[in-house]
RNA sequence: CGGGGAUUGGCGCAAUUGGCUAGCGCGCACGGUUUGGGACCGUGAGGUUGCAGGUUCGAAUCCUGUAUCCCCGACCA
C-alpha cells in the first residue's frame, strides 16, 4: 500500500476529549474516527488491525470445534420476551419497529436467537454438543461510552454458544474455550488473566472474565499474591468476628437527637467505630419490589452480589425518597425490621454483638440490637463490597489488592437460564424431552484492539505486536528528489510485493524525513525500512524494529531474508 | 440516570464590563528555498461562533429553551 494513497491521515493534535492513551493514539494515527458517542468508524488502518484480530480469534475458536454462522442483527422483541430476558438488559436494549409496527431489538447478545435456531433444527442427543459462533455487530445503549474503543455502544463481537445434554458435557467445551481464550490473548500479546466474575445480564452461575490489568480499565479486580483473583462484583474476603465474646445485652430504645441520620452522625454521637452500627441500604427491583440490604456499618453493599443473593429480576436501582415514604419511613430512619420489604442480610451481621441502631425514629434509637434475637432477614448471604487490604478468602492470611483491569473476554456457564423459560428441548436417549444446557463465550474485537494499543505504546506512538500490526513492514523513502534513489525505492517496494511482504510504502513526495519518521513511530508497524542517500551509500537499506533502537544496513538483494 | 465541564474554519485554541471586517497555530492549495526526526519564506482558500427563540441601535459575548460531546459516580465484550 502506498501511504500517499492511504485513506486516513495522521494528525499532530488530538481532541481533548480523548483521555485514554489508546483513544488518543488511534485517533492520531488515523485508525479510527468518531461518529457519535460510542460509535466509531474503523478507517482502513484500523480495519486491518481489526481483521487480523478477527482471524486470530477465528482460528483459535475453530479449534474448540466451533462452526461459524451468522444470525440477523434485528431480533423480534417477542422472542426475547419468551426468554424473559427482555427486561434484564433493560435500558441497554435498542428498539426499532418496521413498517408493520413489529418491534425488534438490535441484538445486544445472541443467546435467544441461537436457541431459537437450535429449536428449528430438531436436535437430538446424537447431535450434541453443538458449538456455533459468529462475528457480528452488537448494540448496547450504554449509559456512558468512554475511553474511545474501550467501551462503545456498537461493536463487533465474536460470540459463541454451546448446547449440551448436561453440565458435565458443557464443562468440556467450556474448558476448551478457556484454553482458546488464553491462546488468543497470548497471540495478541495481552496478559489476560481468567477471573471469577459476576454473570450480570447474560445470566448463569459460573463465569470467567479474562482481565487485562491497566490503569485505563473500568473493572476492579481483587487479587492476592497467593493467586486468588476475582472481580470485585464477586470477590469475597475473610470476615473476622468483632466482639463475639461480649455478652448479649437486653435491647433498649434510647433517646437520640434528631440530627443523627448518617453513619458519620452516629459515629460522632456515640463515639464508637462504624463497625458497631447497623446499616440499611434500600434498593428497588424492576418489578417495584423494595429490598432492604442490612449490613455492618463499616462495610458497603455490593449491588451485583446483592442482586445475585436476592435473585433480582433486572437491574436493581436505588430506592427514591418517595419509595421510602410509601414504606412509612425516610432517609436515615429505615429499620432493620418491620418494613414491608424483602430484607437481605449480610453475613457480617453475625460478627458483632450488641449493635447500635436497627430502629430509628425522630428522637429515639435502639442499642444492643442482636441479629437472630431482635431481627432476622428473609434472605441472608454475602453482599459486602471487598475493599483494599481485606484478607484474602483463599490463603486467609494476606491482604487483597485492588487493581484496574479491562474485560477482554468473558465465558459463561449459563445452564438453563434461557432454555428453561423458552422451553427449548432435545430428545434424549430414553426418548424424553430435555432442556439444553448452555454456555456462551464473547470477545469484543474493538475492545481487544484498544486494549492492545493501551498496553503497547511508548512516547512516540503505538508499538503493535507483529500478530496484529496493520502491515508487517513500513518502507520509508527519503531524498526523493534524487531520481536514482526514487527508482531504487520503487524497485524495492515492487520486490517486497512480489515476495508477498505486507508493506506500507511511504512514498510521499513533499514530506520531510522527520515527518515520515514521526508517522512511522506513531503507526507502530513492527519493522521499518529506510531507503535514502545515506542508506544507499552505506550499501543498502536501513532496517530497524519499532521496539528497538538499533538500525542496521542490509544489502538490497538480501532484504527479504531479514523479513521472514 | 445523578453531579461537573464544554461546544468558535478539517484539528488545537483566542476574542465576553455587549462594539470595528471573529483572530492565532497546525493542516490544506499554489510558488519558491529545503531534505535523517513533525523545516522555512511568500500567496491563498476555508467560519451564517451547536441549534431555536428573545433582549438590544448592535450578540461569539446577556436571557430562555434545546441538542450534542467529555469527565466523575451507578452498568458491560
Amino acid at each position: 500500500m502506498r501511504y500517499s494513497k492511504l485513506f486516513g491521515k495522521t494528525s499532530k493534535t488530538v481532541t481533548k476529549d480523548a483521555v485514554a492513551v489508546s483513544h488518543k493514539l488511534l485517533l492520531q494515527g488515523g485508525f479510527i474516527r468518531m461518529l457519535s458517542a460510542g460509535r466509531f468508524t474503523l478507517l482502513p488502518l484500523g480495519l486491518k488491525v481489526s481483521q487480523k484480530i478477527e482471524n486470530i480469534i477465528r482460528a483459535e475458536v475453530e479449534k474448540t470445534g466451533a462452526q461459524e454462522l451468522i444470525i440477523p442483527t434485528l431480533h423480534p422483541l417477542d422472542l426475547w420476551a419468551t426468554a424473559k430476558r427482555d427486561k434484564k438488559f433493560g435500558s441497554a436494549t435498542m428498539k426499532v419497529t418496521d413498517r408493520n409496527n413489529s418491534e425488534f431489538i438490535l441484538g445486544p447478545t445472541g443467546e435467544v436467537v441461537m436457541l431459537d435456531l437450535v429449536r428449528q433444527l430438531n436436535i437430538t442427543y446424537k447431535d450434541l454438543p453443538i458449538n456455533i459462533y459468529q462475528f457480528s455487530q452488537k448494540f448496547r445503549d450504554e449509559t456512558r461510552a468512554t475511553g474511545g474503543l474501550l467501551r462503545v455502544k456498537e461493536f463487533l463481537m465474536k460470540d459463541a454458544y454451546s448446547f449440551h445434554v448436561d453440565e458435565a458435557d458443557l464443562m468440556v467445551t467450556f474448558n476448551r474455550y478457556k484454553t482458546a481464550y488464553k491462546n488468543i490473548a497470548k497471540i495478541l500479546d495481552l496478559n489476560a488473566i481468567p477471573v471469577e466474575a459476576d454473570s450480570g445480564a447474560i445470566g448463569g452461575n459460573l463465569s470467567y472474565e479474562f482481565m487485562v490489568e491497566t490503569e485505563a480499565g473500568e473493572d476492579t479486580v481483587a487479587k492476592c499474591s497467593c493467586g486468588y483473583i476475582a472481580n470485585t462484583e464477586k470477590a469475597t474476603f475473610v470476615l473476622d468476628p468483632i466482639n463475639l465474646s461480649e455478652n448479649i445485652k437486653p435491647m433498649e430504645i434510647v433517646s437520640q437527637p434528631e440530627w443523627v441520620l448518617s453513619m458519620e452522625d452516629n459515629v460522632k454521637h456515640y463515639g464508637k467505630d462504624k463497625k458497631y452500627f447497623l446499616k440499611n441500604v434500600v434498593y428497588k427491583d424492576i418489578d417495584g419490589t423494595i429490598i432492604i440490604a442490612v449490613i455492618r456499618g463499616d462495610l458497603s453493599v455490593n449491588k451485583s452480589k446483592l442482586a445475585r443473593v436476592y435473585g433480582a429480576k433486572g437491574d436493581l436501582g436505588p430506592a427514591t425518597d418517595e419509595d421510602l415514604t410509601k414504606l412509612g419511613t425516610r432517609p436515615g430512619w429505615v429499620h432493620c425490621w418491620g418494613h414491608d420489604a424483602v430484607y437481605v442480610g449480610d453475613l457480617s451481621l453475625k460478627t458483632v454483638h450488641n449493635f447500635i441502631g436497627g430502629q430509628k425514629e425522630k428522637d429515639t434509637d435502639s442499642v444492643n440490637v442482636n441479629h437472630g434475637r431482635d431481627f432476622t432477614c428473609q434472605i441472608e448471604g454475602d453482599i459486602a463490597q471487598v475493599e483494599e487490604g481485606f484478607i484474602c478468602p483463599s490463603c486467609k492470611k494476606q491482604q487483597l489488592r485492588l487493581v484496574k483491569a479491562i474485560e477482554f473476554g468473558h465465558i459463561f456457564n449459563i445452564g438453563y437460564v434461557y432454555s428453561d423459560p423458552m422451553n427449548i428441548t432435545f430428545v434424549d436417549k430414553d426418548g424424553s424431552l430435555k432442556k439444553f444446557y448452555m454456555g456462551s463465550y464473547g470477545i469484543g474485537i474493538g475492545r481487544a484492539l484498544a486494549t492492545i494499543a493501551e498496553t503497547h505504546n511508548d512516547a512516540k506512538g503505538i508499538v503493535w505486536p507483529a500478530s496484529v500490526a496493520p502491515y508487517a513492514v513500513h518502507l520509508l523513502v527519503l531524498d526523493l528528489q534524487d531520481e536514482a534513489i526514487k527508482s531504487e525505492a520503487e524497485k524495492l517496494y515492487q520486490h517486497l510485493l512480489d515476495n508477498k511482504v505486507d508493506v506500507l510504502y511511504d512514498d510521499r513526495l513533499e514530506s520531510t524525513a522527520g515527518e515520515k519518521f514521526a508517522d512511522a513511530d506513531l503507526l507502530g508497524i513492527p519493522i521499518r525500512l529506510v531507503v535514502s542517500k545515506r542508506s544507499l551509500s552505506a550499501g543498502g537499506v536501513e532496517i530497524k524494529s519499532r521496539s528497538g533502537t538499533e538500525a542496521k544496513i542490509i544489502p538490497l538483494d538480501q532484504i527479504t531474508d531479514h523479513l521472514s
